[in-house]
RNA sequence: GGUCCCAUCGUCUAGAGGCCUAGGACAUCGCCCUUUCACGGCGGUAACACGAGUUCGAAUCUCGUUGGGAUCACCA
């Protein structure tokens, strides 16, 4: 039994378009067969979760690789979380890894696409109308049931064994009569409109999940809060309209989703709509203390997508791996199509993760380490730029005065080798790997170049920088530089390798010519690992070769 | 606690009753290459959570147990 249209009026006002009036202005999509409209839908809070790029990839690569549209909505109803700019936050965000929308905000007043607005707060008068139309259905009624009384029935519920909720006997407002709504509205209480579920908890209802497969549930009878007090909707109401009118054919969303699906499905069908296809993703896990946990946003920085941006993980390595987590034979793809991107890949939804991956940032830096070697020097000096730009104005700063010199320094093993180093994984670290070559950086005493080389004697140390200092010629090509390393080291009583020592175990070896080899590398950058030592010394220059030499003299 | 989801090497996974002595990738270890560090090449260690069924045959199907996860708001 509905409620009398002057009630209803009352509820909701009167100055809302009708249900008709919005239905005339969201005809349904033209799509041909397989073509998929998908949606990514985040709430405006300051932050974007890995796991909303995660989603928003896929149902990006579900439309597209369809020929379909993909939408961005923004879920703004909670006035209370949004924060100021977070929309435009979003927007960039996406942009940055290469997700187009063909549909969604562009800014604070622009948008694209023919199924709008797409920012669900300009939408509040489309959901009221349905509400309206709700109310005079009888599928919705008013509630005015305070947040106590709500709380104190729940622990009531939950003391008895019971499941909480407002359902069935504990759904106190379902049976209001005119005349008590009347009296509340008169006493100026304040309300939520409740849907009137016509489910019930003992009913088993199959469902089916595009990434699961068919699954059963028990039927929704929660009167859930479909308008809140503000007159805003909730989620799933406004997911209700929204999809439906925007005419999205498949919604893929995190598995925080999977038990509101059956009141998702009522809602559907209540209206007599055609639901969506549903695909729920898993949460991507992180491991702390042997125990695995979802990516929290408050305690894991890298739940944050802002996070891989100022540590300078390039985007498309962000997006293999995500590709990887979603369908690991992204990666054989990868390996048999090198000069393919992720776009000419299928990606499988049926296949996706199901239990949750966790995060590996090894496997991450893995793919970034791959990523980075395929950059030439001068893309590499491009896109350490541009972080800089961004993140670190000092580094800025010293790659504008030594631009030429920086780009010397990124080609080496790069440019002029067939096989490239893979030591950079990310923008952030790649400075602290080549500061040794800026003498302001570099700060290098006698101490440290001996405890470094603690294997060798003092006076050989000595010996080897002094005599080198000599036959250094800084014209000299590669072969010629080490034809005069391995003759001195020879000479003077190195062996040629490790093998030989073991080999002429009578005879006594100062060392190597590797030692040789790493008194100078340790001389020039201060440690023992290093890129290959003739290009270092090229790219240093006879000046600072010299002096560097010099340092035990 | 209720409901639901999930379960193969350390990690991501391949696996649709016989192609499985369980395959690949990352990590790890060893060897080779080598003036260092890398890169590269070759190889090794390493998994079907457990228990019952069904079947000639189970990683694969069923049930149970255990373990992990999600969710139970006027948040999305």
């Amino acid at each position: 039994m509905a409620l009398s249209d002057e009630i209803i009026d009352r509820l909701m006002g009167t100055d809302i378009p009708t249900v008709e009036e919005i239905e005339a202005k969201y005809p349904p999509r033209n799509l041909n067969e397989g073509q998929c409209v998908t949606r990514i839908a985040p709430s405006p809070t300051g932050f974007m979760h890995l796991g909303s790029v995660y989603a928003a990839l896929i149902s990006e690569r579900v439309a597209h690789q369809s020929g379909g549209v993909f939408m961005l909505r923004i879920e703004d109803t909670d006035t209370k979380r949004e924060v100021e700019g977070a929309a435009e936050f979003i927007i960039t965000a996406l942009a940055d890894f290469g997700l187009k929308f063909d549909e969604g905000p562009l800014n604070d007043h622009e948008e694209v696409g023919n199924y709008g607005p797409y920012v669900q707060s300009k939408r509040k008068e489309i959901y009221q109308a349905y509400i309206k139309d709700w109310l005079k259905k009888g599928l919705a009624y008013p509630c005015f049931c305070s947040e106590d009384e709500i709380n104190a029935m729940r622990e009531r519920q939950t003391k008895a064994g019971g499941r909480p909720g407002y359902y069935g006997m504990w759904a106190k407002c379902r049976n209001l009569t005119e005349e008590q709504v009347k009296a509340n509205l008169d006493a100026g209480k304040p309300f939520v409109i409740r849907f009137k579920s016509p489910g019930k908890y003992i009913n088993k209802i199959a469902i089916e999940d595009v990434c699961r497969g068919k699954r059963f549930f028990p039927e929704n009878d929660l009167d859930i809060v479909i308008m809140k007090s503000d007159k805003l909707p909730t989620y799933h109401f406004a997911h209700l309209i929204d999809d439906h009118l925007m005419g999205t054919t498949h919604v893929l969303r995190g598995d925080e989703w999977l038990s509101s699906l059956p009141l998702h499905i009522q809602l559907f069908q209540v209206m007599g709509w055609n639901p969506p296809k549903y695909g729920h993703i898993a949460p991507i896990q992180k491991l702390e203390d042997e125990a695995r946990r979802k990516l929290s946003k408050r305690k894991d920085p890298e739940a944050n997508i802002a996070f891989y941006g100022e540590k300078g993980y390039p985007k498309e390595v962000v997006i293999d791996y995500l590709m990887n987590l979603a369908n690991s034979d992204f990666e054989d793809f990868k390996r048999d199509n090198p000069s393919k991107t992720y776009l000419d890949f299928e990606l499988k939804i049926e296949r996706l993760n199901n239990s949750g991956p966790l995060l590996d940032f090894v496997k991450l830096e893995n793919i970034s380490k791959e990523f980075m070697a395929t950059l030439s020097a001068d893309e590499l000096y491009a896109r350490l730029y541009e972080w800089a730009e961004k993140y670190d104005a000092s580094l800025k700063q010293k790659m504008d005065a030594n631009s030429a010199y920086f780009k010397q320094i990124l080609n080496i093993e790069r440019g002029n080798c067939e096989r490239v180093r893979k030591d950079f994984y990310m923008f952030s670290a790649i400075y602290p790997e080549i500061k040794y070559f800026f003498d302001d950086e570099f700060s290098l005493s006698a101490e440290e170049v001996l405890s470094q080389l603690a294997n060798l004697p003092k006076e050989d140390i000595k010996f080897i920088a002094d005599t080198y200092l000599n036959l250094y010629n800084p014209n000299d090509t590669k072969d010629e530089w080490f034809a005069k390393i391995k003759e001195f080291a020879l000479a003077n009583g190195y062996a040629k390798n490790a093998k030989e020592i073991t080999k002429n175990s009578d005879v006594k070896y100062k060392g190597t010519v590797s030692d040789v080899a790493t008194v100078l590398r340790v001389l020039m950058t201060g440690r023992r690992e290093s890129p290959d030592l003739y290009s270092i010394m090229q790219v240093l220059g006879p000046e600072r070769v010299v002096q560097r030499l010099k340092l035990l003299a």
